[in-house]
DNA sequence: TAGTTACGCTTTACTCA
DNA sequence: GAGTAAAGCGTAA
């Protein structure tokens, strides 16, 4: 039979008779869905050779192997017949001290990592049918390129919260096939209605309905809106009041749904993928005030959803529900609707299939970096001779250093030129050699660190790839192809995150040492280096440096720092190899230029602060006003904050008066004309009941609401916070003054000798003028 | 179902007078 | 009442 490709979407396993069992599910553009069954796998851990096992009474087969644990002594195989008894093995051997190696790794991700599949396989051997699926029973595998064309459901439900029935559930088919929308409704047929709407007398037939519906229509991938936490869950618990299997899994499978950290859910469904999308923008990077459906569609597709959030949503669909059934699946099915299109334009599902192609995660395993970062590793190490210890086992060790953070002065500046390392942290892990294979190799062929550190210039394995990852990437740049550049990125960064982190069986504290401490150092040196050719450096931080022009270069910034950037590279593409023997991979970018620039003094300080400062960008001739790290750009400071401080910024860079609008803005805001903007939104990071040792202003909002969670909305009223929902027509202004607009002032004013009480005084002084 | 450190800032809670 | 440390949050990179 013609070998077939297949992107795998799920994996699990079981122990079936005693006998571990694999199951991968995945998808064939060619042939569909896919069933592949390993019934040969034997698990596997190490021990070392020195080590006593034979009291274990556990049935295994212990094999002389040519591989070594990290300290260099010699380790043989231990392969068992389950997955359970494997791990009652390795808890057996911890309780007598015996240190096992790689007991703690899931067995369907070992056998696509050892056989180097990245989510994609090319399938060899019988294959069976069985139902939608085409099974294969111990096929072989290899990795294979495949650009799945999957088929997604977007899926909502309404439910009528005082009566609890699940009233509809809208499904929108889109990807693969032609579009497809249909709406399982609870209620008599007969009236005229839309023809995708489907009408069931009961719940429990409403549910069977759509479960075979489903089944049928199989799709890959299930998106929806807190769709785990809310409408898989809900129909679950429909499912189990009903006393009917919810079996949406392919093959029939069953479910787990189950909540993960605070308002954060999982679901496994074999066969399917599911994502939710407001965990899904968040962990791409995408930032929105709220997660609302309205809030997030709005910003990105410029259109809501049917019923407006200001009304009473509870309310009216009751009575949708009760008096008209089309509108009600109208709205159901909007919502859906714009999931989808909330996916679609934004990428997130190709960017997925990219960082699942790359990293070898599963879709909706992407966040695990160290899992990404075993995937990647392990096969490769044994290669080289070598086993890694458990995650429980890893090197003890202080923290490492972070970046280096310049001491700004605060002040106005003009012209101002931005240089960045670009991927400061892959490229000192490329230049000098730095992974942990090379650390445990380095007497052979020693390269030394700027902080003295060693490592192998010859043994590495992280380097090479962050070599090729760097070429795909500038290909994909090429070839605009955008998502698969943004995860090659994301994999990238990831690599120094991973090897600093306790959960990282690797872990070990000289690596992200030296990469951060070489950072500290490159960065020191390069601003050294052009003070050394006459320029003022303002400000730098990890990666970035702020570089003062000289008079006149203003004019022809892009060219300046252009030039500047590329002073700085052919310093260190010399300076590198001379000192440690490596060629440099290091490079400095000129980024950006300010026409003017301000840091600001940190709050009751002479000092400039980090992380804050704020400039007129010039990009292609266009000025834009730019905040980082600055009250405007934090979404725990309020509208009336924000709009003071952009409007006072832009007077001060175009030099204008500020003294009298000042006045002017403080005036107002007592005359209520700024009412609409006061509202302070936090979030709560624990639980209502864990704030024992402070009480802070959002919790106290909260507490009046009786329980709350998530985003905080609260106005500081004069009898202190309020929530929004409640009434707070008592605002404390003085507040808002005191707190919100007074502190902006200051931070900015005090550069120029000014401050906010002594130009607000003086107006109460002109009065009796 | 665990990537990192550095930093600023507001508010609260506590200490000492 | 003034001064200060800690809690808590959000941000830069």
């Amino acid at each position: 039979m013609e070998p077939v490709k297949v992107f795998i979407l799920t994996g699990e396993w079981f122990d079936v008779n005693g006998k571990n069992v694999l199951r991968y599910y995945g998808l064939s553009n060619e042939s569909g869905p896919v069933e592949i069954l390993i019934t040969k796998n034997k698990p596997v851990f190490f021990v070392e050779r020195s080590a006593v096992i034979d009291g274990l009474n556990i049935n295994h087969l212990r094999k002389e192997i040519n591989l070594k644990s990290f300290s260099g002594n010699d380790v043989d195989a231990v392969y068992f017949n389950s997955q359970k008894n494997l791990k009652k093995a390795a808890e057996l051997l911890r309780e007598k001290n015996i240190t096992t190696f790689e007991s703690d790794i899931e067995p369907a991700r070992r056998y696509l990592m050892e056989r180097f599949i990245n989510v994609q396989t090319e399938v060899s051997g019988k294959s069976t049918a069985k139902g939608n699926l085409l099974s294969f029973t111990n096929p072989s595998l290899k990795p294979a390129e495949v650009q799945p064309q999957f088929k997604i459901a977007s899926i909502d439900i309404e439910t009528g919260v005082k009566s609890d029935t699940l009233y509809s559930i809208a499904v929108h088919i889109t990807g693969r096939e032609e579009e497809e929308k249909i709406v399982f409704m609870l209620g008599k047929s007969g009236k005229k209605l839309p023809k995708y709407i489907i009408t069931y007398e009961s719940e429990k037939e409403m549910l069977l309905a759509f479960m075979d519906w489903f089944a049928e229509a199989d799709p890959d991938i299930i998106i929806g809106w807190h769709v785990i936490g809310f409408d898989l869950m809900y129909l679950e618990r429909k499912c189990v009041e009903l006393d009917i299997q919810f079996n949406i899994g392919r093959g029939k499978s069953g479910v787990v749904l189950k909540p993960r950290r605070s308002g954060n859910y999982f679901a496994f469904i074999p066969g399917r993928i599911v994502i939710d999308g407001p965990a899904a923008l968040r962990s791409s990077f995408y930032s929105f005030e709220d997660y609302k459906l309205e809030t997030v569609s709005q910003e990105i597709l410029g259109e809501g959803k049917i019923i407006a959030p200001e009304e009473n949503k509870i309310a009216e669909i009751e009575r949708l529900f009760k008096n008209d059934k089309g509108q009600l699946a109208n709205y159901n099915m909007q919502d859906a609707v714009l999931v989808s299109g909330i996916f679609k334009k934004t990428g997130l599902i190709d960017l997925s299939i990219k960082r699942a192609q790359l990293s070898g995660l599963f879709m909706d395993h992407l966040g695990m970096m160290s899992a990404a970062f075993d995937h990647f590793y392990l096969p490769r190490i044994h290669r080289e001779g070598f086993v890694a210890p458990n995650v429980e086992d890893r090197a003890e060790g202080m923290h490492a250093a972070g970046g280096y953070v310049l001491d700004p002065d605060p002040g106005l500046y003009e012209d101002v030129v931005v240089l960045d390392f670009k991927s400061l942290y892959p490229t000192i892990i490329r230049t000098f050699k730095i992974d942990p294979l090379s650390r445990i190799s380095s007497n052979v062929d020693t390269l030394t660190t700027p902080s003295k550190i060693n490592f192998s210039s010859t043994k590495h394995l992280l380097p090479d790839f962050i070599g090729t990852l760097m070429e795909q990437r500038e290909e994909a740049k090429k070839k605009k192809d955008k998502y698969l550049s943004q995860a090659i990125k994301i994999l990238m960064n990831s690599f120094y995150g991973v090897m600093g982190a306790y959960s990282c069986r690797f872990y070990n504290p000289e690596l992200p040492s030296a990469i951060t401490e070489t950072g500290q150092w490159l960065l020191v040196q390069s601003k050294n280096y052009l003070e050394k050719l006459g320029y003022q450096v303002v400000y730098g931080d990890t990666d970035s440096l702020f570089v003062k022009l000289k008079d006149d270069e203003g004019n022809e910034a892009d060219k300046h720092g252009g030039r500047l950037a590329e002073k700085v590279n052919n310093f260190w593409s010399k300076r590198i190899p001379d000192e440690f023997g490596t060629e440099s991979y290091l490079e400095m970018e000129y980024e950006k230029y300010y026409k003017k620039f301000i840091i600001t003094t940190a709050r009751g300080s002479e000092a400039g602060a980090k992380k804050r400062y704020a400039g007129i960008l010039m990009k292609n001739g266009h000025e834009k006003i730019e905040f980082v790290g600055m009250e405007f750009v934090r979404s725990d400071w309020t509208r009336l904050a924000k709009e003071f401080q952009v409007e006072l910024y832009k007077r001060i860079f175009n030099g204008q008066d500020v003294k009298k609008w000042i006045r002017a803005y403080v005036k107002k805001i007592n005359e209520g004309e700024h009412d609409s903007k006061l509202i302070y939104r936090k979030r709560l990071r624990k639980e209502l009941t864990q704030y024992t040792k402070n009480v802070p202003p959002q919790v106290k909002a909260a507490r009046m609401l009786g329980n709350a969670s998530g985003v905080i909305q609260y106005i500081i009223t004069k009898r202190g916070p309020v929530p929004v929902e409640l009434d707070h027509s008592d605002v404390d202004y003085q507040h808002y003054i005191d707190k919100q607009i007074k502190p902006i002032a200051d931070s900015v004013l005090t550069i120029f000798g000014e401050s906010f009480d002594s130009i607000v005084k003086s107006e109460q002084l002109s009065i009796f003028d």
